[in-house]
DNA sequence: GCGATTAAACTAACTAGTTAGTTGAACAAT
DNA sequence: ATTGTTCAACTAACTAGTTAGTTTAATCGC
């Protein structure tokens, strides 16, 4: 039998260091990002990064980690009911924009990791987003045959759809000081979804 | 009269400063970089860097220049001859495709640099985006007026095509490494640029 | 032509400041 | 008492930027 205080299963300062090392590390990149920074903004001494998260990298990570297995809970139950590819393909692009949406952090936060194309990312890729670009193509591939959807090469398809939902996110903060209005705003996002899906709608369909 | 050694009109070791700065600070980003990696890249002693660009920042800032004055000269060239609206979008969109072929470096430091959002970026957002921005959309409000386009939010049109093309660019390495093939090998690159004006074709038009 | 002069190009060694990560002690709950 | 948690202070390594001085080459007076 153990004795003495047990350990907390979530303790409430290793969750408020996560959240802060997401803002930090999508703001700044892990290389940008000061360890000190998100202690302060978690309201936390330093040394509880390191207690909790044994180091930056590994902080770093637990962020990703996080973030995809949100990602993957939220948007991912793609194949359930009996739906058209249509329909199917639609609730996906939806679903991930509602994501984007209540995750300011992700699209800068999966940018930059993706960008790195390093050693700490390649697993999260081959983990979350292999499963996810095999699930897309299957949809398309199934609404082709079905006559549904033009025939496009479905592996472009993914990637098309993929910059076409994130890269409005991720370039948000710059574009909207440059052109003067929040792209983030909600009617600004109301425009943007009736934009992507309408511009899909005649890209594929 | 002057006397001493004249300056020279483009040093040659301030060129290749320029040139591995580019790489160094697409792969690792403004933070990431270490002045130390970039002289070495160069050829050059550290001091070399300070010497010709005062400063990391403006170092960082001196490659973004080089980058946007490229893109410039070769992209620019938008509403020269009296071509249609359609001729004008599919010539832009080719041209910027070649240049993103052509600067492998480029999508991901003008990405890095947009998630900045801050000071040093500012300025080129004002310089050029705005620039090529209000060109696209009007070129895109013209293709409407006349008929030749679906009836599109021009403003969500632009930011669609740059996302869909600039994407692709961007996270070409880690899928690359992820999907087992070489992305921007040129038999993928046809294949993108195809999937590109089709998508484009029958989203726009 | 030629040595003296001057400014540009370059270098090795250094510094001042920063940063990830550590430590050892204290605290709190069982 | 024991164990998980928290903290102020510390350190070893690193990093942007400097400095003091050397080398190279163009120009001038002769």
């Amino acid at each position: 039998m153990k004795r003495g205080r047990r350990k907390t299963e979530n303790p409430e300062a290793a969750r408020r260091i996560l959240a802060t090392a997401e803002r930090i590390f999508a703001e700044q990149g892990l290389a940008g990002a000061r360890t000190d920074e998100i202690a302060a903004g978690a309201r936390v001494n330093k040394a509880m990064l390191f207690y909790y998260f044994s180091s930056k990298r590994r902080l770093h990570r637990a962020v990703l980690e996080n973030l995809f297995r949100q990602l993957r809970d939220s948007v991912y139950p793609l194949r359930s009911a009996k739906q058209s590819p249509r329909e199917q393909l639609l609730r996906y692009v939806n679903s991930y924009f509602d994501f984007l949406v209540s995750h300011p952090n992700s699209p800068r936060l999966v940018q930059r990791a993706a960008m790195e194309a390093g050693q700490n990312f390649a697993w999260i890729a081959k983990e979350y987003l292999c499963a996810f670009h095999r699930q897309v193509s299957r949809v398309i591939e199934e609404g082709i045959a079905s006559g549904e959807f033009r025939k496009v090469d479905p592996h472009q398809a993914v990637l098309s759809i993929n910059g076409l939902t994130v890269s409005y996110f991720a370039a948000a903060p710059i574009f909207s000081k440059v052109l003067g209005h929040n792209l983030l705003a909600p009617q600004a996002l109301a425009r943007r979804r009736q934009a992507l899906l309408d511009f899909l709608d005649h890209g594929l369909f």
